[in-house]
DNA sequence: GATGATACATACATTCTTGTATGTATGCAA
DNA sequence: TTGCATACATACAAGAATGTATGTATCATC
């Protein structure tokens, strides 16, 4: 076989994503070489080294992948109605994120390899920075709806925000983190919608002290 | 160099020991070679070999290493004075466990490994078992500790033990994992203890529909 | 329809890592 | 004090993984 129209080519390139993510996904990054992954795809590593300059580039174009619908799905809903509604949005915007880790099986699988599957070094790097940033960003959002949230009264003004939006990212990330590790156990967007409920009910009911 | 006393084998065992968790902690298990390890310790790999089968094994020895500690920081005080108080209860083990994370290096070291540096798969088989073997143990405490809660009263009969012990253990999960990936960001007692009180504040305040 | 760039496959060299086999000096027991 | 097991160090073999260099058929362009 030889050349392939810019389709085919775009096709073995999504092949090889796929191919990649699902053995990643379920052996761990380290523990998937590139031959293996060209060899599932029924391709060989040229193909790999054509499209991609190595497995870190690999997974990073994984990530990029979905990035975008990631970050959508959890900031999309910004300015929804004009309401001024923050701790309404934060719980929307972790609905949304949910239903979208649950209901996306690509997402899950980079979640999967990101949170579980992949060591945080140097192959990883690139990926895992991205990830990280992306995590920053998540909570920095967070973060200023539950400022805002003390602002307009909606929380009493006892508060501290940055513990509680600490507390309620690690919530959110945590009931992620044992979604993914046992999917089977809860659905993920039902539990995290009650116990953020649970959590900001306290939030706003105690004055939690210092 | 040849044959030691008992007691200097046992030191050489244990700086292998040490030695192992802190390039795993900081590189990745994958991305650390038994070279690596024995050369950073002023050994060989045949030290290594000699004191444990192979990686997997090693991996394994740190986790066992540590069990013991962890498992009974979880619940020492399960039989504390004889007070009927399950939602304290509960309090005080995410308490001491916190604490022992925060302030022992061993153990952070080791968590930090289990959740951020390791893929678990094959060569992490057997402690990546033992570790979900723990949290199997430690959720079914906790759900333990909500069943007495809504049966004695402490909690409203309405709410869903099982999704409120699974909120409350991925809230404990996911500030533990935050936590290890950035320590000097917060301090997981004290961020661990008001969370968990918002989060159970909520629980008997509303009565979290279905 | 000749030509160059493309989309890979194949081949090769190198490095890394593991596992094992063997060597060896010494502590300890009889 | 002899003898054996111990606690490693050293040496060796083999495979796996990576990166690169090269081959090659075909698509697209002129």
């Amino acid at each position: 076989m030889a050349r392939k129209t810019k389709e085919e080519a775009l096709a073995t390139r999504n092949l090889l994503l796929d191919t990649a993510e699902h053995l990643f996904s379920s052996q761990g990054v380290a523990n998937t070489s590139l031959h293996e992954i060209a060899e599932t795809a029924g391709l060989t590593r040229g193909a790999i080294y054509w499209h991609f300059d190595n497995k870190s580039d690999l997974l990073t174009a994984l990530w990029e992948r979905v990035a975008a619908s990631l970050r959508a799905s959890f900031d999309g809903e910004d300015s929804e109605h004009g309401q001024d509604d923050p701790l309404g949005k934060v719980r929307l915007k972790a609905s949304y994120k949910s239903r979208h880790i649950e209901s996306s099986p690509q997402i899950r699988a980079l979640l999967t390899i990101l949170m579980l599957r992949c060591e945080f070094t140097k192959e990883t790097h690139s990926a895992g920075e991205y990830f990280l940033r992306e995590r920053e960003h998540a909570y920095a959002c967070v973060r200023k709806d539950l400022d805002r949230a003390i602002a307009i009264g909606q929380l009493p003004a006892s508060v501290n925000a940055e513990q509680a939006a600490i507390g309620l990212f690690g919530l959110i990330d945590g009931l992620c983190f044992h979604w993914l590790i046992n999917p089977s156990r809860f659905s993920i967007t039902t539990t995290t919608l009650t116990a953020i409920d649970a959590y900001l009910a306290g939030l706003s009911q105690t004055p939690s002290v210092r």
